[in-house]
DNA sequence: GACATGATTGTTGAC
DNA sequence: GTCAACAATCATGTC
C-alpha cells in the first residue's frame, strides 16, 4: 500500500496518462520477453472487478464501453467496507500464492536454462508447468458457482 | 487483420 | 522510498 499507488491518487488527470502509458506498451507489442512468465495476480480490486463486470453488464447490458466499468467499479469499490472487501482481499492472496509457486517454478526453470539444459528438457519443462490451472493445486477456487 | 485506447485500483518490481 | 508498469475487460477506431 501506501507507496504503491500515487499518481492515480495525486491526479486523475495522471491516471489517463498513466493508463495509456501502460496500454502503450501493452504486452502484445511488446512482451515477448518472456512469454512463459506467470502472470501478475489479480489484485482485490481486480478479484472485484471480475465480478462487478458481470454484474454491470447484466445491470447495464447496454454499455460497451469498459472505461466506465472501471470508473463504476472503482467507485464501488471505495464504497466498500473492509469487510466488504475481506473476501476479495482472501482471494486475492490467493491467487498471489499461486503466482509466487509458479514464479519459484518459472525462476528455477530459467537458472536450468542458462546451465545450459537441452531446449528439449525446457520444452517439456514448459509443459509440466504451464501457467496456470495446472499448478495442481486446484486453487481456482473461483467459487464456480 | 492487428493493435491501441478508454478507466479503474492494487501490487509488484526495479531503481 | 518512490515511481512505472502491468494485471482484466471488450467494443471501437485507426492504420
Amino acid at each position: 500500500m501506501k507507496g504503491g499507488r500515487s499518481r492515480a491518487d495525486e491526479n486523475d488527470n495522471d491516471t489517463k496518462l498513466k493508463s495509456r502509458g501502460a496500454r502503450a506498451g501493452k504486452r502484445k507489442a511488446k512482451a515477448p520477453k518472456d512469454p512463459n512468465k506467470p502472470k501478475r495476480p489479480p489484485s482485490a480490486f481486480f478479484v472485484f472487478m471480475e465480478e462487478f463486470r458481470q454484474q454491470f453488464k447484466r445491470e447495464n447490458p447496454n454499455n460497451k464501453s469498459v472505461a466506465a466499468v472501471g470508473k463504476a467499479g472503482g467507485a464501488k469499490w471505495k464504497s466498500l467496507s473492509d469487510a466488504e472487501k475481506a473476501p476479495y482481499v482472501a482471494r486475492a492472496e490467493s491467487r498471489k500464492t499461486d503466482y509466487n509457486k509458479n514464479m519459484t517454478a518459472y525462476n528455477k526453470k530459467l537458472a536450468e536454462g542458462e546451465n545450459g539444459v537441452d531446449e528439449n528438457e525446457s520444452d517439456k519443462s514448459k509443459s509440466e508447468v504451464h501457467d496456470e490451472d495446472e499448478d495442481g493445486t486446484g486453487e481456482e477456487d473461483e467459487d464456480d458457482d
